[in-house]
DNA sequence: GTGAAAGCGCTAACAG
DNA sequence: CTGTTAGCGCTTTCAC
């Protein structure tokens, strides 16, 4: 394979001027030209190790999740693909799934060889040690749905996406909405918290309505969860709603309403969070958090952060965008309206 | 950051000595405890662009797919992750999702960048002048559910799955079995072939039935093609039994059964392939093909090519595993059997 | 704007 | 089994 010293010796400069002709730096415009006809000529690549050896960047960035066989995540990496492999940069993935000992190679190990200028994580949760290791790396962070000190952070307001899909379901003129999502170790395995039932509390009391006992239901974010919540709270003290903490899980109380003979939204509303692949196919309204874009948004920021080392860490909240389907309308099946 | 002269000194070696006891080449018991205790004080890490340079060795290995946000892919890539981080490689992520600059970026740059040792391609169609690009990386290529010239393969036989899918709907007694599939370009695209589709004909004339033109019903690999097609499909001539191309094209099929007012399986059958995570769910019979597994496997079989690198490519053929559930039974609602 | 030269941190002969 | 010595292929001062 060609290398550097094969293009300087065709275009007549030396290395030094090939390095700085391919990576942008100065160069007149005609040795810029001589340069890249040789490179293309010679099908010169550069060799990342050298230029990451001799410059200390390597030109790839690390994406770590907590796992990655859920489609939030899949979606985000997809997002982050799109702007990175176009800028030249490639993409290494830390998966945590797995034992403890996959983790420990991951933080221990991977991270540390130097092998990335930077580090996208999503929906993370550090121990103090791991915080400790990722600092020590002198590398810009940013992390998508999750805090970590000192770190570029990208999320979604999750407690205000609550409040407005509990205010779309009180608009409507429902009263008696159930809550049904995350448990405390599936919230704080995504870092959600409790915010979304935090919001979803909050605009029932700023409606002055009571959250009895029943009004929450607890389930993991799949659908049969959601399913096996509905049916235990369905066959229970009848709401006329159901917020969902997530589209999956509303999505499992649609099946749910279904198998029990209710009809949606007539008998029952829906609404959930994520705008999940398949919420269009059920028709379920809900609040779309566009993964992708906010994996689109963390590469550039990483980009951005790259360019200028001095700049501090920023905090980007995204917006949700309300979608209105056929889950949701007012109690006791009047015409279906878009809040 | 503490660099190998320096665990060199602590130790009492020289940096070569260092190196090989690292590297488990030869080293004396007491040498390699010596440098080991020195590397774990200092927290040394190799440099993998320096390690790299000089050995020609990068420890990371390529994933290239059409796109990373469909489950299958998305569960080769843990079973591939769980292997390789174990032994300490990272993997970098070629998504081909995107446009054409997207991919040739991948191939043009990227891949040639001399950063991967091996690469692990998963339902990738390669042009000709791909196919080229990656022979003259020189680097161990295994192929996942995909025929790549030179390169070793894993996958399932997929005329096979099919045959035996429509074989446990024969058994049971089913004579009307319609096959909902992918369309050619689909098909395609997952480099499926016409395979299923040659399954079920092949089963079906084995058993001596008439396929009659409308027992082909075109639908891409998602729910909502498969509940679609069904739609259509339970409107025209109605048989017995489906056999879906995949778990997703058959939980459609279930819903839009179960939307006709139809019981599965009393008045319709159906039988998919993969063993989606939600098939356990709906119920549904299937032919497990286990993604993670053929990650997995993919993975030992890279490793393996990496240390025998004059190995012949091989070619492994998974067998599928037979999962009965609830939505297969006898035509006319009869007890549920296993087949 | 460009060239010469000195490394970046490691590995791989080659001796011993 | 271990030390010495060259590089691996680039980038980056520092001069010019």
């Amino acid at each position: 394979m060609a290398d550097i010293a094969d293009v300087a010796r065709l275009a007549g400069v030396s290395t030094a001027t090939v390095s700085r002709a391919l990576n942008g730096k100065t160069a007149s415009p005609a040795t810029r030209a001589k340069v890249l006809a040789a490179a293309a000529e010679l099908g010169y690549v550069i060799s990342s190790n050298a230029s990451g050896l001799a410059s200390g960047r390597t030109r790839h960035i690390g994406f770590m999740v907590p796992f990655i066989d859920r489609w939030f995540f899949a979606d985000v990496l997809t997002g982050i693909e799109s702007v990175l492999l176009s800028q030249g940069y490639d993409v290494t993935l830390y998966d945590l799934q797995g034992n403890e000992s996959q983790r420990d190679q991951v933080f221990g190990s991977s991270l540390r060889r130097a092998s990335i200028d930077g580090l996208i994580a999503a929906s993370i949760e550090l121990t103090p040690d791991e915080i400790l290791a990722l600092r020590a790396l002198g590398k810009p962070v940013v992390s998508i749905g999750g805090y970590i000190e000192g770190a570029t952070a990208v999320d979604v307001d999750n407690a205000r996406m609550a409040t407005l899909a509990t205010e779309h379901l009180l608009s409507l003129g429902h009263t008696r909405i159930a809550y049904v999502g995350a448990g405390r170790t599936i919230a704080s395995a995504f870092q959600l918290g409790d915010a979304r039932y935090d919001g979803w509390l909050s605009a029932m009391r700023a409606a002055g309505l009571e959250v009895e006992e029943t009004g929450f239901w607890e389930a993991d974010f799949d659908i049969p969860s959601g399913y096996a919540a509905a049916k235990a709270l369905l066959a229970h003290d009848r709401p006329t709603a159901i917020f969902a903490a997530s589209d999956e899980i509303g999505i499992g109380c649609m099946l749910a309403a279904r198998d029990l003979g209710l009809r949606v939204p007539d008998d029952l509303s829906i609404v959930g969070i994520d705008d999940h692949k398949l919420s269009a196919f059920f028709g379920l309204t809900t609040l779309a958090q566009d993964p992708a874009g906010q994996g689109r948004l963390a590469a550039h920021l990483l980009l951005a952060q790259l360019d200028n080392p001095g700049a501090a860490p920023e905090h980007r909240t995204l917006t949700p965008r309300f979608v209105v389907r056929s889950s949701t309308a007012r109690p006791g099946g009047a015409v279906h309206e878009t809040a």
